[in-house]
DNA sequence: TAAATAAATTAGCCAAGGCTAATTTTCATG
DNA sequence: CATGAAAATTAGCCTTGGCTAATTTATTTA
């Protein structure tokens, strides 16, 4: 049985979201590539990276790099998915794409399941379905 | 000219709210009031407050409560209107109540204005388009 | 108006996550 | 294979925003 209902912090989830990209774009994820991806300092990821460890979220092989464990892909995975899904939709409204990258990273931790779920429909909707897009855009400007 | 571009942390979001909340609907704010309300301690609040005051969003009157400066109206406001606008948005798709107050607690503090916007046209959308929504919900049935 | 109660504050603590500076460990290369 | 560079770690610090327990201050009420 896989521990579920343990909810992880905002840093623990952006943490694994961003070693699983270095992996898949990389290749590996040092401690030293994360503190550059995130932009923090390398003594503050070695920090994490212990946590990440002790509580079982990755494996640090020292020099060579982190790997997931099966919980802490299944994490990754999960905020990956939501990211994109926040992604696409705000960039379906027409967000500008700075904007996107900002309110995405600060709303990913806060979603329910149902709430993602609804969003996807949603998205799956306003993709096909142009003109209602173009609706919704005019009544931006409007607005504005 | 007022001062615009300072960012408030989320916990000072969350205090603004409360405050003008408890003012609009018991008439005064004071820092049981608060605690009471954000189930937090009072001695917490009373720190947040010394820094509120400090920072020129409320004006403190000991046993009488708390009033709002003109800059702490107006952050409550805004942050006001992106819970109506989000509680309103995920209520349309059909979320659970429990679930939407805890997805737009976390949610309210990273959405710009253009996202916020973009978000209220939609929603302006969809509540002008029963089929459109009934289309969301059955096909989150589905993908359940 | 004095005593009881309620509100507020203070002091001292904690955890999460950042930081810099200094040090150690490993790797890569001449 | 020695050494310089790169990666990692350690030590010690900071801020935010919580907490409890103890104390003070104001308000209410008998």
């Amino acid at each position: 049985m896989t521990k579920t209902g343990n909810r992880s912090s905002s840093a623990v989830e952006d943490y694994l979201e961003r070693i699983q990209e270095l992996i898949e774009t990389k290749g590996y994820a040092r401690v030293v590539d994360i503190a550059g991806s995130l932009g923090i300092s390398q003594a503050s990821v070695t920090n994490m990276v212990k946590r990440l460890d002790a509580e079982g979220f990755v494996r640090h092989e020292k020099y060579r790099g982190l790997v997931l464990t099966e919980e802490g892909e299944s994490i990754a995975k999960a905020i990956g998915k939501r990211h994109r899904i926040l992604t696409d939709f705000l960039n379906l409204l027409g967000v500008a794409s700075a904007e996107v990258e900002r309110d995405v990273e600060g709303m990913e931790h806060h979603l329910s399941a149902d709430s993602l779920e609804a969003i996807e429909s949603l998205c799956r909707e306003l993709s096909s379905n142009p003109e209602l897009l173009l609706r919704i855009k005019r009544s931006e400007r409007e607005s504005k």
